[in-house]
DNA sequence: GATCGATTAAAACAAATGTTTGAATAAATG
DNA sequence: CATTTATTCAAACATTTGTTTTAATCGATC
């Protein structure tokens, strides 16, 4: 009986790997439940038996990475308002920006396995499938009305529309090079896409924090 | 015989038509040629007849909207190189960006089945499909090379790359920005999608102007 | 009006898909 | 050890996919 030992998880944990790898290159259409047991190494019958569907472990693949994740930047925005308040200051833009950014970008470099999630991430909430995008919007939602309402404060000038759009233009922004830099190739429109995930949030806050503050 | 009448293009432009539609909300994996012609209202087999394959087709479909729209910013985009380099002044970023942006998102508003491309071309780069990526990597390429020289010129203390990824993050903002505003559901992420373009340009040219400028 | 090429139509094709089945094997339990 | 449960495996299932085929229909030209 399953009793959390190795063994057993051994095969759910080989089929999300795999599975993981081919959603990110293939998407959820492309990567066949027979392409990702093949990786896997395991039976085909075994994404059914483990997991109940091909959906339901496009959602575990997801809340696997997510969870964790989402928990960090969790952390950090209300880390940000809370020292803000108690300096009975405003939030600082760019605080608030890289504390939503920051940990996406570094958990890249938390598990090795993660590069290829970040191609997924980067395609979430434009992918043709309605069960990808409904997934990650679920998990990304709560994260980003926290993110909206710390931006708010960071920003009491600005009208609460402006601010939302503003920051789907930062989400754009990041995502998409999340996508590129996680590419296999290594050039995308001839830019050389392996950057390691500390130069990237060096690039990317300046130009956000500009955007949202801008005029 | 083919000779150029409304009643034989007819076939072809109801594929298009109908094709555009279904790969903007299905995928190219997602959009069937079944329900592709089926909605076209035209035998399956004509998709074959008439384009040779489904891959064709989708170039088709790319092609007949990307290359005037392409024209477009071309022009403007060497508008404001050439109107600068006759005042021996640097070009505009602004200007520059805006070349870029504007008849993009205009575009939407120039033929009422183009908003049905403007959620292809949101997804466009990072679409899971191979084809779908080359295709349009193809036709963005040396447009974008266009806009990268166009913005060195208007930014020349910054460095090239830091240009580079600068545009990418714009980028990033527009498809991001394309793809929601163009997106059935009239709310995504909780913001209101049915904006018109003008606005839309009014918001996002601010916003990337500042972090092209930023530091 | 007959002939010839272009187009449409219905049917069949082979390949690939997610899922289910039932037997075989392994592991755990009494 | 015997038995029960969990897991693996190969095979088959029913759909759906893009493409091809072959015949029927249409349109123009002689």
């Amino acid at each position: 009986m399953n009793s959390g030992d190795s063994t057993l998880t051994d095969t759910k944990e080989r089929i999300l790997d795999a599975a993981e790898h081919l959603l990110a290159i293939k998407g959820f259409r492309g990567a066949s439940l027979r392409a990702i047991t093949g990786e896997a190494g395991v039976n085909l019958a075994s994404v059914n038996y483990h997991f109940g569907s091909k959906k339901a472990l496009l959602e575990a693949v997801i809340k696997r990475r997510i969870q964790p994740l989402n928990h960090i930047r969790r952390k950090r925005l209300e880390q940000v308002r809370e020292s803000a308040r108690q300096k009975g200051k405003k939030p600082d833009v760019k605080a608030a920006l890289s504390a939503f950014i920051e940990p996406t970008l570094l958990f890249k470099e938390s598990n090795p396995d993660a590069k290829k999630f970040f191609i997924f991430i980067g395609r979430s909430l434009t992918d043709p499938d309605d069960t990808v995008r409904e997934v990650f919007l679920r998990f990304i939602k709560p994260i980003f009305h926290l993110l909206f309402e710390t931006a708010c404060e960071a920003l009491p000038g600005q009208p609460r529309e402006i601010i939302f759009w503003r920051l789907h233009f930062t989400i754009g922004a990041l995502f998409h090079a999340m996508h590129i830099s996680g590419n296999i190739k290594t050039k995308f429109l001839d830019v050389k896409t392996g950057i390691d995930a500390n130069s990237l949030v060096n690039l990317i806050l300046p130009f956000v924090t500009a955007g949202m503050k801008a005029k």
